[in-house]
DNA sequence: GTCTATATTTCGATAGAC
DNA sequence: GTCTATCGAAATATAGAC
């Protein structure tokens, strides 16, 4: 049951490799090294390198697709609870997926630049950035209500990883965390809920 | 008056050209075409290409330095209060040098890199992480507290880049942004003073 | 599926003239 | 302070045997 093919445990080993040495700096032959192969046999699995990369991004491209569903099934312009579950859902994907989504902050500048060879599905990078842009200029809300939305997207998608890389003692447990943030952001979104 | 030395020239020019392309990406050559003049050039300016990121990061070391001393000058464990004043006078630099920070954020795994070769004085990257982390650690706060002072520093820290990238109607005035972050932080930084 | 080569390219860096 | 020319290293990628 524990049988990943060799294909997974090759992005398993790079996304270990790639978030202590950085993709660009990471070589294939290190990558090679750490599976018990050599570097041509990856191109055996993998076409190009940015390919091995790409393959991370479909990872966590799969972990939001779901969360994502919860911004779309609205006829209406999103609504603020729409909103708010969706972090919360990504939230909590990302605490089960913590190191996909550091390596995604940590290397933006080589995923921005993963591009789409293929047809119609792409799966690149700038799609979401896109889909990002088109939700924070939401004409119906008043500029300082989108601020609050960006402000509310940052606490769910950099705390997290900034929390466990940072504290000394080590991991909270997650559902602690999740709920706090979850106030956090409830009360960020909702700035009216709050005395004078 | 205009007049900036080469050396200036071509850290505005590479901050430029990093931020395009990320550090790991962009050449000399590259940046030396921009200047006008060879690659070799450069190395009259500058010993290594990672000697031009570290004067990055000492440009935006110094804008640090000074909002730096709001934590310093307690005696005893920082106070909220001071953290909060520190987040503001960053927020306010960061704005009117939204650039720089925004290299910093993309290029974190390079800036990793970045050692240091002189004695005392660094300059380096970790420096800055190790501070960080102990101010994270100060045991006198709640884990609950903690956590929101996190959340506060990613809001300071990534929301005013995330805005202006992402929203599509032009940058807001700084004024109101500021104004409106520096509410977020507060409420998030104190949980106690929202209803139930 | 994995191996041993090797081709190819690109880049950082140096030497020395002007 | 900028140039030409070149070195040397490292990395991606390919060809073809097993």
């Amino acid at each position: 049951m524990g049988e990943r093919s060799t294909r997974e445990r090759i992005l398993d080993e790079a996304l270990d490799l790639f978030l202590e040495k950085g993709f660009d700096n990471a070589s294939l032959r290190e990558l090679a090294e750490r599976m018990g192969f050599t570097k041509a046999a990856l191109y055996y699995h993998f076409p190009s390198k940015s390919d091995i990369l790409m393959g991370l991004h479909l990872r966590m491209h799969s972990l939001i697709d779901e969360p994502l569903k919860l911004l779309d099934d609205d006829d209406g312009p999103v609504s603020l609870d729409a909103y708010e579950a969706f972090l919360n859902a990504c939230l909590e994907r990302m605490q089960a997926n913590e190191k996909l989504f550091a390596l995604h902050r940590a290397n933006q500048a080589a995923m921005s630049k993963l591009q789409v060879h293929n047809e119609g599905h792409d799966g690149g990078h700038q799609e979401l950035e896109e889909r990002a842009r088109k939700l924070f200029s939401e004409p119906s809300f008043s500029t300082e209500q989108r601020l609050r939305m960006v402000a509310a997207f940052a606490v769910a998608f950099v705390t997290p990883v900034m929390a466990s890389n940072l504290f000394s003692d080590g991991g909270q447990e997650n559902t602690v965390v999740a709920a706090c943030l979850g106030d956090v952001m409830h009360q960020v979104l909702r700035p009216g809920e709050t005395p004078q």
